[in-house]
Parts: C-alpha cells; sequence; structure tokens
DNA sequence: TATGAATGAGTATTCATTCAT
DNA sequence: GATGAATGAATACTCATTCAT
C-alpha cells in the first residue's frame, strides 16, 4: 500500500454522514463510524486528522454534491423562473431522498472551527436559487426585492416539510406546498 | 419539595436556556450551569432530574412562553387573517430580540428522550399559526390547501431569517419579506 | 465534603511518588496511581490538574523534604566542614531508605513544563552542600576553588552509589566511599 | 538478511540516539526517527526487531563506541595513575562534545527488558577506570579500598559536571574540577 | 529489501451523577 | 434544601507493529 485509497475516504466519508445525520454530533463515536466503514478506528485517521475534520469533510461533501445536480439539472431546465425553481426544489427534495440524512446535517448545529468552509458550501447552494430568482426579476416574471432572503425561505421550507412536515406526506405533496406558497410568493403582477 | 424556591428554579432554567442557545447540547456542561445560576451542582439536581431533563425543560419553557405571548397579542387583534398573520411574525421576531437564543434552540438533533414534549411545545406554537390560516381560509381571504405545512414554513422562515439573513438587518425588513412572501403566497384570489 | 481533604492530597502524592519512581513516567498510568492510593481515577483532577502537574509536584514535595531534613540536621550539627559533610551524606543516604524510590526520581528524565520548578527544588538541596562548602572554605578547613561544581558531585556520588554500587551493600560502608573520596579531595593542606 | 546496508543502519542508529538523547523513551516515536534517517517506517523492523531493541542498540552502541576510544587512549598513555585517569576524564569530556547526547542517555528508568545488556555496557566502561585504579594502587601511587565505587563516582562527576554544571564552562574547567577532587580523593599518602 | 497504509490496544481526561456533610 | 468532593464510565486520539505491494 502505498497510496491513499479514494475509495476507502469515500466510503468514511458516507459512513460518517449517516451517522452524523441520525445523531448529535456528540453521540457518534469514531468507534461506530470505524464499524460502519469496516475499518480500523486508526484508520480514520490516516484520512481525517479529527472528528471535527470527518464532520466537515462528511458535510461539506454533500453539500457540494447537491450544488453539483442543482447544477447540471438547471442546464437541460428552460429559462423560465417557475419552470426552474420547480426543478430546484424537486432537486433539493430528491437529493434529501437520496441522501435521507444529510439534509438535516445541514443545520444539526455542531459550531466548529472549520465552519467557514461549511458555511461557504451552504452559500453555494442558497446562491444557485438567488441566481434564479434575479434572472426572473430581469426577465419579468418575479417580483421580489430581497431574493437573498427568499434563496433562504426556500432551503429552510424544504427543511421544515421534511422535519415537521407528516412523516408519511408523499414528496409530490410537499413539493407541491412549497412551490405553492413561494411561487405565488414572488410572483409577479399577471399584467 | 416543599420549601423549593421558584425564583431559583426559574433562575436555573434562563441560564441554562442560553448556555444551551450559544453550545451544543454535549458543550455545555453542569458546572457552567451552576456558575451561571451561582447555585451548587448539586442544586441542580434538586430541581430538575437530569441533564436531559433540564435541557428539555428550558426549551420547552421557552416555547410555551412563546406560545402564550402569541395568544395575548392575538386576543387584542382584529380577525382578519393578513392582519394576524402580521402580528404572529412580529410577535415571533420581538421574541426572538428578548430571547435571542431560543431560535436557536430550535435546531433539531437532541435528546430523543423527551423529544416529544419538546415537539409538543414547537407544535402548540405551529398550532397558533394554523388557526389563523384556516380562519383566513373560512373568511375568504386565504387560499391553502395546507395550513399545517405553511404554518412550519412560517416558523422556518423566521428562523432562517434571523440565522442565515444578513448579520445586521434590521427587523423590520425581515418581517416585511417574510410577511410578503408568505401572505401573497397563501392570499385568496382577489375577488 | 467541603474542602478538599489534604491527608487525601498527601496520600496521592505519596502513591504517585512511588510509582513514578519505580518506573518511567510514560509507564505510571493514572489507573494505577488512583488505585495506589484508593481513590477513584477522578479523583486526581480534583487535587491535581493533570499528569504532569501529579508528577512535577511528587518530586518537588520529595525534594522540598529533602531540603527541610537537611536544614534540620544541619541545625544540631557543629560548625566543622567534614562533620557536616558527614552529616548531609548521611541524611541523603537516610533519606533514600526512607524513600526508596525518590532518589532515582531526582533525575530519571522526564522534561516537563513545569522543570523550572524542580530545577529549583534541585538547587535549593545542592546549595546546602555549596553553603557547607564555602563555611569550611573561610574555615581553613576545605580547599576548593569551585563549591558549585563540588555540591554536584557529592549528589552525584550519592546517586551512583545507590544506581550502580553493588545492590547490597550497607549504606554505612556507601557513605564511607563517598566521604572518603569526597573530603580527601577537598581537604585543605594539612598545615 | 543478504543485502543489509551497514551504513543505513548506521545511519538509523545515529538518528534513534540522538533523539532517544533529546527526548524521553516514549516521547520519541518510530516515525520521528524513520523521518530522521530519511527511511520508511517498515524498514526500520528490517534492521531492528523493536523500538526497545533499537534503543538498546543506540545506547550499548554509544557506549561500546566510548570503551574503545578510551582503550586507544590508554594504549599511548604512560603507565602513571594519575596520568591515566586524567587521560579517561580527558576522553570522556571530548566524547560528550563528539556525541552531546550520550551522557544525557545514560540516565536510568527506561525499557528494563534488556536493561542488562545496557549495565553491562556501562559497566565495561567502568571497568577501564577501575582497571586504572587498581593498577595505581599496586603501583603505591592509589589508596582507594573501594575503586569499583570509585569508578561509578568519576562517571558520576563527569554526567554531573554536564547535565548540572554551568551551561558556558569549558571542559577544561570542568574537568579540572573532576581531576581535583577525584585525584585528591584517591591519592596514596605522599611518602 | 523498502515502504507506508492499516490496525487496535492503551490512556489521559471529561463530566453527569451521587451522597456525606 | 444546598453543596461540592468523589466517582468511573465513556471516548478521542496515539503509535508500535504488521503486511500487502
Amino acid at each position: 500500500m502505498q497510496t491513499q485509497d479514494p475509495a476507502k475516504r469515500r466510503l468514511i466519508l458516507a459512513s460518517a454522514a449517516r451517522l452524523f445525520a441520525e445523531q448529535p454530533f456528540h453521540d457518534v463515536t469514531l468507534e461506530q463510524v470505524a464499524t460502519a466503514a469496516r475499518v480500523g478506528k486508526g484508520t480514520l485517521y490516516v484520512y481525517f486528522a479529527s472528528k471535527d475534520q470527518l464532520y466537515t469533510a462528511a458535510v461539506a461533501e454533500g453539500l457540494s454534491d447537491l450544488a453539483g445536480t442543482i447544477d447540471e439539472r438547471l442546464r437541460v431546465t428552460p429559462a423560465d423562473a417557475p419552470v426552474r425553481l420547480s426543478a430546484i426544489v424537486e432537486e433539493l427534495l430528491g437529493f434529501s431522498r437520496r441522501y435521507p440524512h444529510l439534509f438535516a446535517l445541514m443545520r444539526s448545529g455542531h459550531p466548529i472551527a472549520g465552519s467557514g468552509e461549511l458555511d461557504a458550501a451552504r452559500r453555494r447552494v442558497a446562491s444557485r436559487i438567488e441566481v434564479v430568482l434575479r434572472d426572473g426579476v430581469e426577465r419579468g416574471q418575479i417580483d421580489d426585492p430581497r431574493p437573498d432572503l427568499t434563496a433562504q425561505f426556500a432551503l429552510a421550507m424544504v427543511r421544515a416539510s421534511l422535519l415537521y412536515g407528516p412523516v408519511d406526506a408523499p414528496h409530490a405533496d410537499l413539493a407541491a406546498q412549497i412551490l405553492r406558497v413561494l411561487l405565488r410568493g414572488v410572483a409577479a403582477a399577471p399584467n
């Protein structure tokens, strides 16, 4: 063995992300992470310098992934603001289905040294939404004086619907209600 | 049991609420709480059975307070849905100014034991909003098929604007944007 | 229990001193110290902030004791340099009998943060010897241009005779040989 | 086994000796040793079976060297006891200048396993001194009933003068004082 | 032979909880 | 009731050693 194994790194990261999403930071032990990833405890330290760093990497990786997914989706979506917002909300909910725990992680609140990194990753996701809103304003489809806040609202609504909505609600229903409020909330006057 | 001092209880609760809001659950030590409340560590156990229970009590108490505050405000507010929603959002933001930490405390991811109590307290606040929305529907002012979700959205938007909005944004601006999106989002068709 | 118990502190210190003398710093576990002192592991931290601090305190305490013992002995010893030197060597060897491990500790080499404190304690012992030598020079009994070095030699000879001398040699024999070399080595010319 | 490179072995040994002299046994990591010797961590195990063995080999090697150096010097030194003792002390101090860490390494308190080998190496050095003393006794130049102890004293004095003497004292001054005390201490009566 | 990734046993330290005073 | 000394379970992290390449 000469070189660090990127597959093993991803495995550890994925195991950690799942556990961190299921339980608060301090309740996740590195023993658990190591067991979940089927590696020795010491191996974690070959790839990550500390528990904090592992946590940060797990969340940042997830958010980065999310931003990439949204970008790809937007690339194949027509330049219509409501359509694009729908696409984003769909992606957010779809992401939460693929990574059931990561979305809860987005803000479960372990303030950390490298928090800047996380904030940046989060902002990168939010900025996708904000850009779509601003485009819509220019195109006359959106009437919103504060797209920066609205972008945060969109994320917050997705999160709230997942955390506090009825447990068994289909994502389609959640998406419909989020988009209903959001799109009517920022729609430009009909004429 | 006989002579338990309610003032001391409140003092402990207030100190705990502040600390729990500033740091994650596991980073708050009972030593800190005791010091902040100027009591001995053992005294905490005279009033609360465990750290978990103290945490739960602190958050539940805060949310209960909030629900009471909203109730009082609604009592003196006319039966007009948009006006009542505005009043609630104002109260939420005002409350967050008086108890700067409570909304941060609403983050998820903590002692799952007793979680029921917390969820209930949160639902009690949300239900105030939901009731106002349903009233509005009946009065023909609101068009919203899922007031339960919308109520959660309202809370989430307040929270997001506080946590992720510009640090120095005046509450009035935040309130305006929240209400703008929210009210237009659920407004009944003009005629 | 309101106040820290000085007897318990001494008990911990004594247990620690013995263990640290028997084994190198890193081979002594706090588990062992706690068990030896018949206290819980956490109790160690009530009295000492860290393992390093416990180590430093143990050695410093021992050296302090030694300096005190020497002072007392000198107080009842006539102002004759050879006699006083004999008394000191006797005390050093006697001390090593009472605290069989502490003497080895005097220099088993764990360079530590509070090392200054230890060096100071060591110097305090050495200075007793140096003072006696200087007095002897003034009285014309001693001829020694470097009492500072000779004081260190005296300590070193005691230590070497204990560590590297025949295991079963009686202290009296060791004392005799140390004093023989030392006293002749610094004696003023006969006339 | 076939191609073991003696130069690499020496390099490892030298790096280890330096590190062990600078820090206590447990604070030296094999990672450090490997880095210092510019070899892989695994390579250390090609040449030495364990950390303990590496330590033992490093010290023993050093002491062996020292014994050899003394032997060579004595071979060219006249058969006069004081002269030969002077030569030995000079060699000891000179050796400590070339291998500044070796004498610090002579501190006690390390892997008791293999301790026999180290004690033997130390005794081999001491025996050189002892032999010179016994020769002197036979020649009527030395009066010393315990040359075994005195030999240990000589080593101890060198060590103490290096470790606890003034930091900037020239070796010549240290040698002078050591010899002064030592030679007068064991000198036969003038006539 | 040389390497360094992988491993897991070992340990200092923290902290919720208990209980004697 | 109030206190804080006492406790030991729990956990992040280190590092000597192994072994596949």
